[in-house]
RNA sequence: GUGGGUGUAGCUCAGCUGGUUAGAGUAUCAGAUUGUGAUUCUGAGGGUCGAGGGUUCGAGCCCCUUCAUCCACCCCA
């Protein structure tokens, strides 16, 4: 047994992987590009206050922190046991970790814009593709290490904006085959408005938790969570009314109005879902009353994009409206909105659906056997050529039989072997074997680039 | 953080109610074949049975502890 490892819930990369998860990155980099979005990035680690308090209770203890230097200096120590102390109480201390890995990428942009207010022009379009860690336990399609692709607007309340995100849902989607994903909207101001009817606004977490697990656990055990959370019957029964609202979106939009006449709140969130719904003409919404989505600083409309039903993988990009998220880094009044992917679990549905394509797995496109010195002097000119007509090849790195050559190029996935002995030195020739169809033929080396250019396209973009 | 499953060769696993020297397939390497790769044949290397402790004349198997990993919950991408 080896007793390498790497840590639990992180992944080492082969080739093979690398080149499906730049497949996806690609795609959703271009279609983030063709809205108009920029790339930003920001570091791996934050400043632990930056974090702190911004994703709830369960976030905060999600976080990874990171250890300060020089605990064990003769002139921290004092300091570092007191910090230490502090931690053992659940609280946070500087003393001992001030640093964390950044948790998402919403935080650490908000940050950013309230960094850099001054110097930027609103409304502010960025896209930020990078991992992110999380503490948790790892399961399928869970990571302790993963890669978030985002992209914000900020400085905006139009919400043009969420028609634009809601586009790219379905682009970005569609580009990399998974067309029968589920886009779920919902808008935090329903729920609020909810909360309002039922017990105050302090309940809203209470009662978004529980509704939340509606199609896991059923009706019955949504309720006996919410009497537990202390709610009372009148509030259970009027939030049961709410759950029990289905049909289309249409009938929903409705239903949901003749239960909040006269609530503003209510009425305001309303008519923000069906503008949405009426302007994604062609696109997949659900308007969905259970979407409540966990991080607290969404105040209006709330996506979920949830994976093809027949791969039980659940969320695979999630996103919301927050009205003033750089108010937490005392810079009010930005109002922002943004969506994001979650590549590996997007990785993850593709493999289970097949939906990424052959090419990927190629190896290098062709390899010149090696039979001896004045074979590879031959070769040498030959290969600078096909780089320069960007075929890429390389040479067998040692002299051998060429049944080993020959397999090694089977096992990387070599398309073209050329074969250069002493018949081909000789005659100025080169042999040419396609190891997909094993059909082989020799020809002068002047043709040689030009009869591989034509059958090697490059399928890696 | 809570609950459950699994840890035996590089990989996938077998190993009976505890009983000599722990096996198979596959992969690797070498040869059969001195210019041709998914086939064939022969041979070789590779294991402190996850780690530590206990019960026993005797433990891969039983008990305890611990670690790793997978699955589920919480929460989430």
């Amino acid at each position: 047994m080896s007793k390498l490892s790497i840590p639990q819930g992180m992944r080492d990369f082969p080739a093979g992987m690398v080149r499906k998860r730049e497949y996806i990155f690609s795609r959703i980099r271009k279609v983030f590009e063709l809205y108009g979005f920029h790339p930003l990035e920001t570091p791996a680690m934050e400043n632990l206050e930056t974090l702190m308090g911004k994703y709830g209770e369960e976030g905060d203890k999600l976080i990874f922190r990171v250890l300060n230097n020089g605990l064990n200096d003769p002139r921290n120590i004092e300091k570092s046991k007191q910090g230490f102390e502090k931690l053992l109480e659940g609280k946070n201390s500087p003393d001992v970790t001030e640093r964390a890995l950044k948790y998402d990428l919403t935080i650490p942009f908000a940050r950013y814009v309230a960094m850099n207010h001054g110097q930027i022009t609103f409304p502010h379009k960025r896209y930020q593709i990078q991992p992110v860690w999380r503490a948790d336990r790892p399961q399928k399609g869970r990571y302790r290490e993963f890669t978030q692709c985002d992209a914000d607007v900020v400085g905006s309340r139009s919400m043009l904006n969420e028609i634009e995100l809601t586009a790219i849902y379905h682009d970005v989607f569609f580009a990399l085959g998974i067309t029968q994903y589920n886009l779920s909207v919902n808008s935090r101001k329903i729920l609020a408005a909810l909360a309002d009817l039922c017990g105050g606004k302090e309940k809203l977490i209470d009662i978004t938790i529980a509704i939340d697990k509606l199609d896991k656990i059923g009706l019955e055990k949504v309720n006996v969570e919410l009497f537990s959370r202390g709610l009372n019957e009148k509030q259970v029964t009027v939030i049961n009314t709410f759950l029990s609202i289905s049909g289309t979106n249409q009938e929903r939009i409705q239903a949901v109005k003749n239960l909040f006449s006269k609530n503003e709140l209510a009425e305001e969130g309303i008519a923000e879902i069906e503008y949405l719904i009426k302007n994604s003409k062609g696109i997949n919404i659900q308007f969905d009353l259970t979407l409540a989505r966990g991080l607290n600083y969404y105040t209006g409309i709330i996506f979920e994009a949830k994976a093809p039903e027949s791969v039980k993988i659940g969320s695979i990009g999630g996103g919301g409206r927050y009205d003033d998220l750089t108010g937490l880094f005392g810079v009010p009044g930005i109002p922002g909105v943004g969506i994001s992917f979650g590549v590996d679990r997007i990785y993850d549905v593709m493999e289970e659906l097949n939906l990424f394509p052959e090419g990927l797995q190629k190896g290098t496109p062709v390899l010149f056997t090696n039979l001896g010195e004045e074979e590879v002097t031959y070769c040498m000119p030959l290969m600078h050529q096909l780089r320069k007509a960007n075929i890429g090849c390389e040479l067998y790195h040692e002299k051998a039989k060429l049944d080993k050559q020959f397999k090694y190029a089977h096992k990387s996935g070599t398309g073209y072997c050329i074969v250069i002995g002493s018949n081909e030195l000789a005659g100025k020739l080169a042999t040419v074997k396609d190891l997909t169809t094993g059909h082989q033929e020799t020809m002068s080396s002047d043709t040689l680039i030009s009869y591989l250019s034509t059958r090697i396209k490059n399928t890696n973009e």
